[in-house]
DNA sequence: CCATAATATGACCAGGCGGTCACATTATGA
DNA sequence: TCATAATGTGACCGCCTGGTCATATTATGG
């Protein structure tokens, strides 16, 4: 399940380490740009100033090094995802909600690019193993939130009468368009997360953790 | 605001309104299927059995024939939204809500092409006039929910302690994603929207909406 | 030092693109 | 009927794409 989607040559591995991971966000940038179709190797490897037969040396083709980036952008967000739940592990169901919030959110800040890539492949075509590649990144929701809001359930501190995958659907829909309105415009139904000072950013997060808290609770928890 | 992005050329205009309106559709599923930038005049052409130059004879370039396509496709919406507001004129926020989720099913069923080329907007750089075309169809939440949550407010209908603004928010996440989950996989956080019923659709519909009332109302309003 | 292996290079290929234009076909109306 | 205008056509253009490969350059180690 978390084994890589595809291996760079050997020739790649040879490399510096500091010109790989300079490959590496090159072609995340062209790629987070363009989407995969349109994405185009000439430009990486002119912003790279290498030619376009040494990066045929590093990858099979367009497809491996994109694979590849992918690789690494899964990567990049379990490390922030884990670093995020460690030390958080008694706190209650909304409580996590919010850590999550502010992990994407510190995620998108130092990797803007992959989580740019992340939607250009939720929304276009014919990209290559895009089925599999969505399933990668659904940590948001059933494979984390699900069974969290399962034991939520079971411990009494969610609404008996809203069955917990709506719970899921709720939290992934709100969490997913927050951290897609902080990293692209017109996507934030006027709140204007995208310029917004961390201060004010966080005070937004707490009151929609509120909210949903308020929402979602039994009414004899306390408002 | 209103007015039309781009004018057809006469010769387009002269054209009997069944061949006018297969021109259309043919040219938004190929714009549906590949983006702006990727599509294919060529493609779109072929599908119809005309020529190139037939098709620069209708319209001036590639860029003109996608904003009458997306000028077909704004009208569209706003005769379902408007259908859908018509004889609903008393009910309360939450009603109008699942009013116009219904409506987007609807428009989403008899048009899947046209919503599919608004969810290529959001999501593709260098299409023309981008900014201008998504705000057009920002109607789901600034221009029409805004207003509407302010005068709930005012009526003592929302809680007091939810800045309308974040109301608005709320309510465009969830319908958008639920529009989106329905319109294409991996965006429905688990609920298998896409293929479902007619009747069970509905049932998920009321319960969501029944979700945001009690989340939402004063608590003095009866749950 | 030098043979050999590893790596780097960019001209080149076939194919698709948006767009053009000289020409063929059809419609119009006097 | 026939001159003129309107419309239809597809070969062609320059440009860009992903991918190839003969050749040049560099690293290795005996």
């Amino acid at each position: 399940m978390d084994t890589q989607l595809v291996q760079p040559k050997q020739t790649f591995m040879n490399l510096a380490p500091e010109k790989r991971e300079s490959i590496v966000r090159a072609a995340a940038a062209e790629f987070a740009a363009q989407g995969y179709q349109r994405a185009s190797l000439n430009n990486i490897v002119k912003q790279l100033g290498i030619s376009k037969g040494s990066l045929y040396q590093y990858f099979d083709n367009k497809e491996a090094l994109f694979l590849h980036v992918f690789d690494h952008f899964t990567l990049q967000v379990k490390q922030y995802v884990k670093a995020s739940a460690a030390g958080n592990g008694r706190d209650d169901f909304f409580a996590v909600a919010r850590q999550v919030l502010l992990a994407g959110i510190a995620f998108i800040d130092s990797h803007p690019e992959y989580f740019q890539v992340y939607l250009k492949v939720l929304f276009e075509r014919d990209v290559p193993r895009r089925e599999e590649l969505v399933a990668r990144v659904r940590l948001f929701s059933l494979e984390y939130f699900g069974p969290l809001a399962d034991r939520a359930m079971e411990q009494g501190v969610l609404r008996r009468d809203i069955p917990p995958h709506k719970v899921v659907f709720i939290l992934d829909a709100l969490l997913d368009r927050f951290l897609q309105g902080y990293a692209q415009p017109h996507f934030d139904g006027g709140l204007a997360l995208a310029g917004m000072s961390a201060d004010r950013l966080h005070d937004e997060i707490d009151s929609m953790v509120a909210v949903l808290r308020t929402g979602l609770q039994p009414s004899d928890m306390g408002e």
